[in-house]
RNA sequence: CGGGGCGUGGCGCAGCCUGGUAGCGCGCGUGUUUUGGGUACACGAGGCCGCCGGUUCGAGUCCGGCCGCCCCGACCA
């Protein structure tokens, strides 16, 4: 994309609505606009970080075993009288009456809705397990919404929901769910840590939430060194019972814990060389809540035997639209974002240091074909300074300096975000270590 | 929902106390200049002063009501 032809509307002062970094960084970036208190338009340059998002963690989804579907956004209230949670949801649920004065509401969340949908079209026990995901805007009327994107009225959420026969079975859809986390951040380029959650009235372990780790984050996390390190993409485990129950093993031996529920004795017993102490934000939550859902909503299955089985639910969420704070929150510094590569909206940016020049005009344009979409070209009639502002602020891993003096060497200089490396080099080796 | 604060060109703000035809910086446009880290100068465009009502000869300024937004707390994916 050619910067001049773009919509990526760049600050220069932040606005005195935003506090934190991240919603500091966004605004000033082009990411996003606030249209109402907690509700966020997506500008290119945003939606296309919410998309490279939401691709990583469908793909893991898949990868799973989960299948996408996509439920809407609006709910009829009658559902969630089957349930019970109608009257019990409190104000957070926003309440809508279409023409006909029916109730309807915008979803905070879908069990109803999928469990609904689940009953309609499963009806034996060969039918099960099965897991259900879509990625949709959901609604949950804050009170005081705040830290932009990162407590927002509108986000964009990954909701997965299991059906298993039992109990056994749902601790293994659980363990996959939990894999599939962990293998998610790690592609974001995030250090996640899952942490024991409270389960309310089902009890039991299976409730856990994600914490990424960033200096920022909204609550203080301890936890062993154990988690540092662990590369989930190298092939250890497989969506297998055995494999899960070995990575489950491992992730739960480990202490974690928000400085809420800290337990200092135990936290005691761990070597002090392996006590980390930090800061997080919580992305994702999973859980297992048993038959809340599909006992009073008549979900059953037939069972071998002919009786009925009523299948054993859980529910796993992931805050996509919340990861884009998150990620700026871990990775930032004074003049602006560093994405990571594999959430970045463009790989590279290419900054023409003298615009309307032939040489550095050519190179410029050879190079953005050659990228083929993957990069941001900075051709606006701008000063260097302008321009390399911009692109620290906008935060493109890498940087394609190209100026008169390189051009006339035939060598351009290459920046990389994240550590401010930056080297003169040809436009091939540019080009390979960027698609590389 | 309790407490606090703020709404004035796109952004950041001053003006309000003590009413008299709206100002600064940045940004934007044009020209010159500059040409590797937000260049300098000149000229210029752009404002229902959040909305409604009241007081007054006259309201951005005073009074009342409403709306919106932000911060702290409680709450929370």
């Amino acid at each position: 994309m050619r910067l001049s032809r773009s919509f990526i509307p760049t600050l220069k002062e932040t606005p005195s609505e935003a506090q934190i970094v991240s919603h500091r960084l966004m605004l000033r970036a082009g990411l996003v606009r606030q249209t109402s208190a907690g509700i966020y338009a997506w500008l290119p340059a945003g939606w296309r970080v919410l998309q490279n998002i939401a691709q990583i963690v469908r793909e893991e989804q898949d990868a799973a075993g989960a299948q996408e579907v996509l439920m809407p956004t609006i709910q009829s209230a009658d559902l969630w009288r089957q349930s019970g949670r109608y009257d019990g949801y409190g104000q957070e649920m926003l309440r809508i009456k279409d023409r006909h004065d029916r109730d309807m509401l915008y979803g905070p969340t879908n069990e109803e809705m999928i469990t609904e949908i689940f009953r309609g079209g499963v009806k034996s026990y060969r039918d099960l397990p099965q897991n259900l995901y879509h990625i949709q805007w959901k609604f949950r009327d804050e009170v005081r919404p705040r830290f932009g994107v990162m407590r927002g009225r509108e986000f964009l959420m990954k909701d997965a929901y299991s059906f298993d026969l039992d109990y056994a079975g749902a601790v293994v859809s659980y363990r996959s769910m939990m894999l599939a986390y962990m293998r998610t951040f790690q592609r974001l380029g995030l250090k996640a840590i899952p942490m024991v959650a409270d389960t309310g009235p089902i009890g039991g372990d299976l409730s856990h939430e994600f914490i990424i780790l960033a200096e920022t984050g909204e609550s203080g996390v301890f936890y062993d060194a154990g988690f540092e390190n662990i590369d989930w993409l190298n092939g250890n485990f497989d969506y297998t019972p055995s494999d899960l129950e070995r990575f489950f093993t491992q992730m739960t031996s480990l202490y974690a814990a928000t400085d809420e529920k800290h337990d200092t004795a135990a936290w005691a017993t761990i070597p002090e060389a392996r006590r980390r102490e930090g800061r997080g934000i919580e992305v994702g939550h999973i859980f297992y809540f048993g038959t809340k859902y599909s006992e009073p909503m008549n979900l059953r299955v037939a069972g071998p035997d002919g009786t009925q089985i009523t299948p054993h639910m859980g529910s796993y969420g992931i805050g996509v639209s919340r990861l884009v704070g998150g990620i700026i929150e871990a990775f930032h510094d004074d003049a602006g974002i560093k994405w990571p590569d594999a959430v970045a909206p463009w790989k590279a940016a290419i900054l023409n240091l003298r615009q309307g020049d032939a040489a550095t005009g050519a190179i410029c344009e050879d190079v953005y074909k050659k990228l083929q979409g993957n990069a941001l070209y900075d051709d606006r009639e701008e000063r260097a300074g302008a321009k390399f502002a911009d692109a620290d602020l906008m935060g493109h891993p890498w940087q394609i300096i190209v100026g008169p003096r390189g051009a006339a060497n035939g060598v351009v200089e290459l920046k990389r975000r994240a550590t401010g490396e930056r080297q003169e080099v040809s436009l091939d080796s540019a080009l390979s270590q960027i698609l590389g």
